[in-house]
DNA sequence: ATGTATGCAAACCATTTGCAATGAC
DNA sequence: GTCATTGCAAATGGTTTGCATACAT
């Protein structure tokens, strides 16, 4: 999936909105870090995005990194994810939401497939108490390079 | 849902099966420690479960209990849950089957759904190139509390 | 007897926190 | 001018690691 032009001006304006709504100040940081994050196709974590922040001439505290993000998951332009411990990755809201994710739980590799009929089970689904957001379907199991090399250890010993 | 001895038996059986076939060791800990997990009904972190251990006089230290669990996740007896940052909570895998969980973004409390179309659409369903074990979905939102305590937030202002 | 598993304490490292300086309003 | 936001550096705390001891095989 890509994000086009059309894309990133609505999330500009997503942000805007939400930043008036909560009587946030628009600081140059939010609005950059939010640009930053729209070039980025898949996955990422804070170190990456400071990476990319500082690689761009743009230096922001890992302390603003974290709280920016924590701005845009509530203002739902960005989805947490935690795929195995340690590491949080985020992903865009708009990107997540086309796609689930098959996590092989030995090495950790994260593989995207997308289900419409989940999509189609869950949209407009609606919950007691509860005013869902977006929602987030991992698969664990063992990819086949794990299953590979774990077949040929046990027969080496 | 409840576990009764039966479960217990069959798990007992499965991480002998396990220890067995992977060949290591059948040691007092890491049957003590399904057992203690047996025994409870929901979630549960690594903290929790060395404190009840513990109330059961039964030291393990945390090296062991992480590696247990770790164990008994890679043994299909216990799946794994980050809800959010900071802790890992466990469950186990029999109880997990039954439900989805709803995660409020906002004070971290989960709840628990039952839904019978989405165990239908997943239950064998097969992937390329990936073995799945066992799938988690989950459904972020904010909680019909802290939606109130935000309304009044902004009210107050 | 051998080598895996455990206990303990120190190390690790992503994330959070406190406080002074900055800048949006 | 006021107060939210940022930057910096130190603190936090769940998890991992290293090594000596214990014990399953």
């Amino acid at each position: 999936m890509n994000i086009n032009r059309n894309d990133i001006a609505s999330m500009q304006q997503r942000l805007t909105e939400y930043l008036t709504d909560q009587n946030l100040r628009k600081t140059t940081e939010r609005y950059t870090i939010l640009e930053c994050i729209c070039t980025i196709k898949g996955h990422f974590d804070v170190e990456m995005l400071q990476k990319m922040l500082d690689g761009a001439n743009f230096h922001v505290s890992r302390a603003t990194i974290y709280n920016t993000i924590e701005l845009l998951v509530n203002a739902s332009l960005v989805v947490r994810h935690q795929f195995s411990s340690q590491i949080v990755q985020y992903e865009l809201k708009c990107i997540s939401e086309t796609h689930h994710h098959l996590v092989c739980t030995h090495c950790g590799a994260v593989c995207e497939i997308k289900n419409k009929e989940l999509a189609t089970l869950m949209n407009g689904r609606r919950f007691p108490k509860f005013s869902a957001e977006y929602y987030s379907l991992y698969i664990y199991g063992i990819c086949s390079k794990c299953k590979f090399k774990l077949r040929q250890k046990k027969n080496n010993k």
